[in-house]
DNA sequence: CGGAAATGGTTCCACAAGGGATTGACTAGG
DNA sequence: CCTAGTCAATCCCTTGTGGAACCATTTCCG
């Protein structure tokens, strides 16, 4: 049962001079884990969400699924709380209150669906749209500063892959299971 | 400021066929993202988190961070709580308690530092290892499942890029930040 | 049609999470 | 050798989270 994943030779070097406990905790951690691939994924959402949501936080006020709902209406308007919940995993509880939250502050408007009177498609206002608009240039620059490490067609490389990987895991999940 | 991942080829076969609203808007923020990478992680990691920490609270009944130390302990034996939390980003009492229940539960045990007194570092029991080694072929299983389509070579290549962005961050914020 | 099952959204409540202060142990400086 | 400052671990308390029950509307099916 050997890891999926073979440690790569870049990481070699590092096991040499670890400055800390920690460091060479960590680096076991993402390295020498069955489970590389994952550590690696888990190691970058964390090091990504963390300062971004803790930033959303302090700027805005904003708890991490109210700002994924503006996130997510600043992609698709007019999408409902429902699939925002199923497609982000968020409990629709919690959305329901984050999108209390946002109507009070008046950046999200919920609208009325034509054909079910149940469904509320949410929109941006324009205050909800300058929101996004300051908030996600960090976004975007702090993937930026990720990928920095990487050349262009290395780049397209990753996306490539991780695309396969993610295609899978939409198909088995949301149709198989 | 266009999205530092182009859309791959890969994805817009896709597009051409939602079967449902859902699909179509998971599709959007997955693909039309102008944090194409980071949503993709993000996606997977949710993907397999969910599943896996789901089964096991309903096997052991341990929590998230709970066994996230005992994963820990399996990687590093006699790390501190520090380190694991300093590590993992779980925040110190929230792994203090979870390191409580462990103890109680009789599946991890508070050693002696010989040099430093405050320090606990902790070990896996017998019991500890028997409830990691029944845990760990699921998280292996699925991260094998993750990476189904892609070939032996792809993914090396995938291991590589990772590894890289990884060291990237690990670098800049371990030290930098 | 009409009742049963399903679905979008909200409310209630128990509980765990995590920020902040506290204790106890080590280390450096007067 | 005592004091100030740091660090590991724990405790307290507020808050957000998310499971479950709950309405309103819609869809399914006899």
């Amino acid at each position: 049962m050997e890891p999926s994943i073979a440690s790569p030779r870049v990481a070699e070097p590092e096991v040499a001079s670890p400055q800390r406990r920690l460091d060479a905790f960590t680096h076991a951690r993402l390295w020498k884990n069955p489970c590389g691939f994952a550590a690696r994924f888990n190691y970058l959402a964390l090091r990504y969400n963390q300062p971004l949501y803790g930033w959303v936080e302090e700027r805005f006020g904003l708890s991490r699924p109210e700002f994924v709902i503006l996130y997510s209406l600043g992609i698709t308007d007019g999408v409902t709380a429902s699939e925002i919940a199923s497609s982000t995993a968020f409990p629709k509880n919690t959305l329901s209150r984050a999108v209390g939250v946002l109507a009070k502050r008046g950046v999200v408007r919920r609208g009325a669906d034509a054909t079910d009177r149940r469904a509320q498609p949410l929109h941006l206002t324009p205050a909800g749209q300058d929101l996004l608009a300051e908030a996600m240039p960090r976004f975007v620059a702090l993937e930026e500063e990720m990928l920095e490490p990487l050349s262009l067609i290395e780049r397209e490389q990753l996306s490539m892959l991780m695309a396969k990987v993610v295609l899978g895991m939409f198909h088995a999940g949301d149709k198989g299971e």
